[in-house]
DNA sequence: GTAACCGATATACCAAAGTATACCGATATA
DNA sequence: TATATCGGTATACTTTGGTATATCGGTTAC
């Protein structure tokens, strides 16, 4: 595991954390936006076609289907694959370095897991 | 390790990986918001004062400062001390739930950095 | 009494993100 | 000719997030 510098700040210089900023929020820029990861975890079990997905995610526009899936495939984590069948069907798969993003993913869940336990607990 | 879904989705059921939306989910929202980063990595090499976090956090307003540490000591990241010394003082400190944050960041980070690279390489 | 310090809050505004709804082009079927 | 399918786009709107700027309350020093 990479260096821990929020338990061990001392042995970082103060710069050396400043620049772990910038990659940080560059990765949850690519998760950003509300149907980002609805849309990758749709995903995960096989590739769908936009009417699958969007009969899937439960409340997602198809505005907003299109866009965020237009951003994910920029960032090269999810591939749109046109098949010239009539009508025509357009199939989104997540690619190999999209599911590179397991391990930010599993971090994510097992920390937001706690998080609710800990809220829980409070009440 | 947690078991992983993504690279190995047969193992795991449709609904099995739904279930690990709203943790994500919850979890990306606790670092939700322009300054959450910012303050905390300010806030790792030791505890800060209003003013110290608003000189050193560059284009943050006191609005912004305010609402977002209020936000963090809510979900009990910081820590909020009143001293009253003459003008009055107030420290902030990560605590150590705030330090478990740690994981997540740290995969954010590698992640945003292979990223990065990988932008770049695409150039 | 008035200016200054700290730690904010109040008000007004602006911009980004998301929603609702209608519609498009290409093709097929009735 | 009309209607339906798929995979979207266009327009207008609302909601949320963030900024700019002024001000507050309590206290001390001048």
């Amino acid at each position: 595991m990479a260096k821990n510098f929020l338990q061990n700040p001392s042995k970082l210089s103060s710069t050396e954390c400043s620049k772990s900023l910038l990659p940080v929020q560059d990765a949850l820029y690519v998760l950003s936006g509300k149907w980002k990861l609805p849309i990758i975890i749709a995903l995960i079990h096989g590739n769908k076609r936009f009417k699958e997905l969007h009969r899937e995610i439960k409340g997602i526009t198809a505005k907003m289907l299109s866009k965020e899936l237009k951003e994910l495939e920029v960032n090269t984590l999810v591939k749109r694959t046109v098949y010239d069948t009539i009508p025509v069907s357009v199939e989104y798969e997540l690619t190999p370095y999209g599911t590179t993003l397991d391990e930010v993913i599993m971090a994510l869940r097992d920390w937001g897991l706690k998080h609710r336990q800990k809220i829980k607990d409070r009440k």
